[in-house]
DNA sequence: CGACTCTGAGACAACGTGGTCTCGACGTCA
DNA sequence: TGACGTCGAGACCACGTTGTCTCAGAGTCG
């Protein structure tokens, strides 16, 4: 029966069923009951839970009750990127969350910033927390470390890259095709010396870009000038200077192609800088906010990146929900906007 | 005593230590003092449970383990922010995370969409997840359902805005004074007719910003004329439709005052289509990726973001460390970045 | 050499919860 | 009316871990 005094709890720490139960004068087990909404509990019971339960300020303590639960789920999901204050992972990071909070289930989030060593430490200390799955936009080049954990009944699905000595879910662009694309359309504007600039090699994307690349110059004929290709290009300001320096060459290309997002932005500005950005034909893949205010407006080649998210939390959640079809790469096709940079034709600045 | 078959544990689920325990020929225990490295283990046993836990793939399980702990402490924090997607929410996750990633602390993240609802609602989960404390951006106008869980020893910090009807520490920026320094800024520029364009009064920076506007205003002794005030724009296309229609206004603005980033780019997309970006001076709130690449840069007060996040993450994890001092906010001093579009002045076209 | 301390490892219980089983009360029907 | 089924609530224990206590064996010293 419940007490009438209206003290708040005193004690230290937090309210647990047991003091619940004891307030409302039942078992902890009818506690339980009520917080889960099991219906065979009498309704005047429930009620009389219910007010002790607030009385308290209890909060059910789902650590414990994913610990005793069968199926040991903590409805919560890890998600591993590339840092997370950048446009492409947090619109990531963003569209999970969105899939996720249907369910009930929270993100744990982590970057590593292009570190192998911090994925591995980081997918550990999430898997020590038990989250039911992982979603992970990999540094490494093995995740064989995730084998048993995959065994062990953890969700995974890769994002953006493909998971190295490991058969696991993965969503990712189609970058070679898109490459060719983008150096295809440079390729209609006339231009025949066009420089790559782009990111660690080492990064699967990266490499499959740079094929791209090369496989559309080969295709059109064209040699692959290595005087025009630029990689490793990791900060704004290494692009910037890269941008300097073949702009700089005796014979200098009439067209960038850069592999990613801040090298984009560096290129850009190191093309203001010189006041070549009228005159010099550019196409970034990844779009980025505000691409489209600048003058020349950046064309890009945009990735779908809220299908990408979205697919990787359904692919997840499939796969919590008992899927077990073999695990399987999703490509999402791309776009290619055309806002000014890349149809700058060669030897004719920009009408704009 | 380790046996020597080599199969991987065939078992479903995950080792526990009771399993390492028993291939080491330990108790569990012992297990447990070598998982958290005390020293009075003979080395040679604790060679031999790594050994068996490598063996099986064993991974503590921190969710029993803060179960059973003396503190509870889960080592994760929760972090709810307008949308994690935005630049300003993206950047304090990851400085936060910075901080936290030091003390092997990982963050839960949740988006709130100024959704009150959903920040009780997200605040409640992660307290049910037992967060050792809380990093809030709130959007409701009342802190008062988390009192209990702050006497139930959860750390709260909030950012931004300062919590109503709770006393807990607060990290903001001088939102008011700022303004002012805007609004002088523009009226410097011989403006006398200068617009306020802002999303939601409701949101208590907002309020602040707004009359830190009219504070300036009064000072240089001009009238606040409500036709050049317009608040409540939460896209960017309520920003733009709301500037053209104060500049269709028949003695419209010469210098527009933007309350915050979405309506600072929908204001600054609306100058341009309506090119006037080099005849009306604008000065935003809230610095922006590529502001100063558009032309003319967009000038702006700046939020230090980088030190409001780590002096968040700095004070909640004093307060996980036992600091007992009383609730405090911080206010961090902001900075006028002048870039060309604030220094447009009264009835002469920008030389840029 | 016996009583002492000290050291390292194990036995035991408990953290807060939910699965399982039990049991009493009640209703039903032959 | 008595045997049986049903139903709601509690007793009991286990989830994986660690705090506490115990204890065997080694070391120390008068």
């Amino acid at each position: 029966m419940p007490q009438d005094n209206s003290e708040p709890p005193k004690r230290p720490g937090r309210p647990t069923m047991r003091e619940v139960a004891l307030l409302a004068g039942v078992a902890p087990k009818t506690v339980s009951r009520v917080v889960n909404g099991v219906s065979t509990v009498d309704p005047a019971l429930a009620a009389r839970v219910r007010a002790a339960a607030e009385r308290l300020g209890y909060r059910p303590n789902l650590t414990a009750s994913s610990l005793r639960r069968g199926d040991g789920r903590t409805a919560s999901v890890g998600m591993l990127v590339e840092d997370a204050a950048n446009p492409y992972s947090s619109a990531l990071i963003r569209t999970v969350e969105n899939v996720a909070r249907q369910r009930g289930v929270l993100l744990l989030i982590g970057s590593l910033d292009e570190d192998p060593a911090r994925e591995r430490a980081l997918a550990h200390t999430l898997i020590d927390r038990r989250v039911d799955g992982l979603v992970i936009v990999p540094s490494g080049r093995d995740q064989s470390y995730l084998i048993s954990e995959q065994n062990a009944g953890t969700a995974l699905v890769f994002v953006d890259r493909e998971p190295k000595l490991l058969d696991a879910d993965a969503v990712v662009s189609d970058n070679r095709a898109s490459a060719i694309t983008a150096v295809d359309h440079l390729l209609a504007g006339g231009h025949r010396r066009i420089a790559y600039l782009g990111d660690l090699a080492s990064i699967s994307t990266a490499a499959q870009r740079y094929d791209g690349y090369t496989h559309a110059l080969e295709l059109a004929q064209l040699p692959v000038d290595e005087a025009l290709v630029r990689q490793g290009l990791v900060t704004e300001q290494a692009a910037i200077d890269a941008t300097r320096e073949v702009l700089a060459l005796p014979d200098p290309p009439t067209a960038l192609f850069t592999s990613q997002n801040v090298v984009t932005i560096g290129c850009s500005r190191a093309l203001r800088e010189l006041g070549l950005q009228d005159r010099v034909a550019m196409v970034g893949f990844d779009d980025f906010p505000l691409a489209d205010m600048l003058r020349p407006g950046i064309s890009v080649i945009a990735q779908d990146v809220e299908g990408i998210g979205r697919i990787a939390a359904e692919t997840l959640f499939r796969r919590l929900d008992g899927d077990q079809s073999p695990p399987a790469t999703t490509v999402l096709p791309t776009r290619l906007i055309t806002r000014g940079s890349g149809e700058i034709r060669r030897g004719e600045p920009s009408g704009d």
